[in-house]
DNA sequence: CTGTTAGCGCATTCAC
DNA sequence: GTGAATGCGCTAACAG
């Protein structure tokens, strides 16, 4: 255990604590020549202060905390991976929470941050309704929300602009010819709700279209469903052309048409949202949406920089662009 | 900001912050009376402790420190939900680092961590011989390894028995018939130089194999490095079997040779290794060997936070069991 | 049972 | 320029 103190470091080098504080902190206040005297000590001993001491004392813990909904979700990966890039530039920490889509732990989870007295958090929310993100303004630590845009003005927030990319996608659809269109409305997010406003605000008029939601969250879980939608809205009978807000449950439903024989894209073209890796490399290629989530990570991470560091106070609100990307499963 | 200390309940509470102390900690130690006396006022100002001071005097932080060679894939991600779901059950908090592959940095995290008073740390090292390693060794703190075995036979690790899987993979690729064998080892990782030694234990005598190294870590490496692995071995002409130690790179391999007009498996069979999700999911399913890395996350956890809460100071050797899954990559 | 005292390791006035 | 004193918030050993 690296038991070695300020004090040691005092002692050897003869001078107070104070001084071996300097050092540290502002060096320019030291003269020279005692200076170097105390880096060889510090560097014999290779002591390094205690941060809970220093936290105890009042400075910055070099600690931000996140919270995500769960780890085992590329999104969450990819999110974690761009916050990860610009976090690291600065060495501070991450200390990382998943609330499991569950408000209780999410809460959990922030209090537990807020109590190692990180410097700012990123919550990913289960809803911008959260009271983790009630908590979170009350406690006055700079935070940013991801992947949710905040109704209160007050709070910065770094999405993507879920609206748009359901648009888009629409106006892809309306190109194609279909007698009717079914939309799968994967899980209750608001995130999702936001896509399927985008894509049905833009859908052409007189277009006939049915909107299906479940809780459909996994591959299975797609590969499950898939029967049922069959057979209530008799896909094969109309060519149906459906929109799966999301890609990892659109790619099993993909495979359990194709189980069941039914031709992608000719008798049902599938559409789906978020580009995962899977979409480009699986049995039919998957039409969707792509948001750059390693950027969104970037960016939320250096707006929270910016308000630890720099002490910015003013509300940030940035919508990643989403972009439509067009593959086999709606054919070209 | 929660500025009320224990003083402040100690104040209104009519009694001295020791008290207060115990009934957080050893409730039994005190009045009955009191004590309620003393849990409403801390109810009323929902304090709880500083951590920080908590940790300088000496408590555990409740902290545990994780540190794995990058987000972005995976593998990390499982092991990561699998380490979460048991260190949550005890209330501890993750602090994670990427080393992104780089011995420095990965040292640099490790030190980071242990400035943080973290309880205990999980380390998936770049390299067994990692200086890391030794760094932890001597700060004394617990920790067990993953992903990789010690050579140190006092230090703990769960790591998958990678040998055994490629035995198990030789095995199923002895009972078909190929003219030659091509390894593709695809990054120099003490797990993947196992996996090719059990393979490569238990192929066939006179089995003709050829050995590839490269340093390929991605789908899009796989994609880039086929045609070489192509040409050089006249896989064209040669019924081959190929062993890609990886998955995600073997899914490359696969979807290029489909671009080049190479039958799989009739032409070119493909094993992989570690079943990610893709290879269920890929336009030719690839037979590969599974090993459960969630169950290695919760092992190892588990193992650690033994290690912290029970002090127990035996080092344990745990490898996980690979199974073979068999696709269509390499016929049936 | 409860209060007093003494650290834990560091940063920060304020004197010198 | 440098040192001594004080506080950060909490736990633990020792008295009562």
């Amino acid at each position: 255990m690296n038991h070695i103190t300020i004090d040691d470091i005092a002692l050897e080098a003869g001078v107070s604590k104070s001084t071996v504080s300097r050092v540290l902190s502002r060096p320019h206040l030291v003269k020279e020549k005692t200076r170097e005297r105390i880096l060889a000590v510090i560097e014999k001993y290779s002591y390094t202060p205690n941060v809970l001491a220093q936290g105890l004392a009042g400075m910055p813990t070099k600690n931000i905390g996140v919270v995500v909904d769960e780890f085992s979700n590329n999104f969450y990966i990819d999110l974690l991976d761009g916050i990860d890039s610009v976090i690291s530039e600065h060495k501070y920490t991450l200390q990382v929470m998943s609330s499991l889509w569950n408000p209780d732990r999410e809460i959990q989870g922030i209090r537990s941050m807020l109590k190692n007295r990180v410097d700012g958090i990123l919550l990913a929310p289960v809803s911008s309704q959260s009271p983790a993100v009630l908590e979170l303004k009350k406690s006055g630590i700079p935070f940013v929300m991801v992947n949710c845009q905040a109704a209160d003005p007050l709070i910065s927030y770094v999405s993507c602009d879920n609206y748009k990319g359901g648009a888009l996608l629409a106006e892809h659809i309306n190109s194609l010819d279909h007698e009717q269109i079914i939309i799968v409305s994967v899980f209750d997010h608001e995130s999702v709700r936001d896509r399927i406003k985008g894509f049905e605000d833009h859908l052409r008029k007189g277009t006939v279209s049915i909107t299906r939601y479940s809780n459909a969250k996994t591959y299975r879980d797609g590969y499950d469903l898939a029967p049922a939608v069959v057979d209530y809205d008799s896909i094969r009978t109309k060519k149906t052309c459906l929109f799966i807000s999301n890609d990892y449950v659109a790619v099993g439903f993909i495979a359990r048409f194709l189980e069941m024989g039914i031709a992608i894209p000719e008798q049902a073209a599938v559409a789906g949202f978020d580009d995962i890796r899977l979409s480009a490399l699986c049995r039919v290629p998957l039409t969707t949406v792509s948001q750059s989530v390693q950027e969104m990570g970037r960016i939320a991470a250096r707006t929270l920089m910016e308000k630890i560091l720099l002490n910015k106070t003013e509300p940030v609100k940035y919508l990643i662009e989403p972009r439509l990307i067009v593959r086999e499963s709606t054919g070209f």
